[in-house]
DNA sequence: ATTCAAGGATTACAAATGTAATATCAATTT
DNA sequence: AAATTGATATTACATTTGTAATCCTTGAAT
């Protein structure tokens, strides 16, 4: 089974079913509001339009629909992750974390947790 | 300036322009052949629309054009890379550098590399 | 001078995306 | 029972993107 595309509006309304499904249409405007400021409209396109990529499925109670993912989170974010890394790191990690390390905020503790794991890696060879 | 939105099959033209620039439409035509199988035309739709979008520049020399970036391939790539890490990790980097140091492909001197960049940061705090 | 080829310019056209508005249908309120 | 309300379903419409094809122009070949 192949994973859908996901556009970027999209993603919005993903991130907040994948975080606690199911979720009706009403939950996911409601918890969009702070952030996004999508008409109610608006958010219904996408999911109506996440159904038909089957990257959302629903079920019914009454009138109304709650709507749970279809696809992994893990699995969409590898697959975003790996096409992003190619098209702007040639697809080696290596750009890309030099990138990241050198530019990206990162608070002291961060750096020290992930020395840890370079570290670890290291002793496993 | 701000800088013009570069879709995907637009990135691989501004990788050959940015590589060595200028580049007439026919050197980024002849460079793509091996990795894209796109008409010469397509190309030169891609190439007409980053012009249009203010990504791109050309000079003149006879009927040919060469052209060469209006922006900087690291203020891209950096634009780019906030909007993705906005998109699938909330925002903030850490999660995504765990996963990608632990997962991915890394060769020792790879390992020491990455470690010697975040000493460097460590120092400069 | 005429023709032709190769650039660039213009036009094409469907699918995806952002961003809704309108229509319909069923349940709740009066 | 009729009206209202609040879900879902259908329709809308401009822009961007992918993927070219056709048109126009000019220098080069005959």
């Amino acid at each position: 089974m192949s994973l859908p595309r996901i556009s970027e509006a999209e993603w919005e309304v993903m991130k907040i079913i994948w975080s606690a499904p199911p979720r009706t249409a009403n939950e996911v405007i409601e918890e969009l509001e702070g952030s996004k400021d999508w008409s109610p409209k608006t958010v219904r396109t996408l999911i109506k339009r996440l159904v038909e990529k089957q990257a959302l499925g629903y079920v019914q109670d009454g009138r109304i629909y709650s709507y749970y993912p279809l696809v992994k989170e893990e699995e969409c974010v590898r697959a975003e992750t790996q096409s992003f890394l190619k098209r702007l790191y040639g697809g080696t990690p290596k750009a890309m974390l030099v990138h990241f390390l050198k530019e990206e905020k990162l608070s002291r503790e961060d750096i020290a947790d992930l020395k840890r794991i370079l570290d670890d890696r290291e002793e496993k060879k």
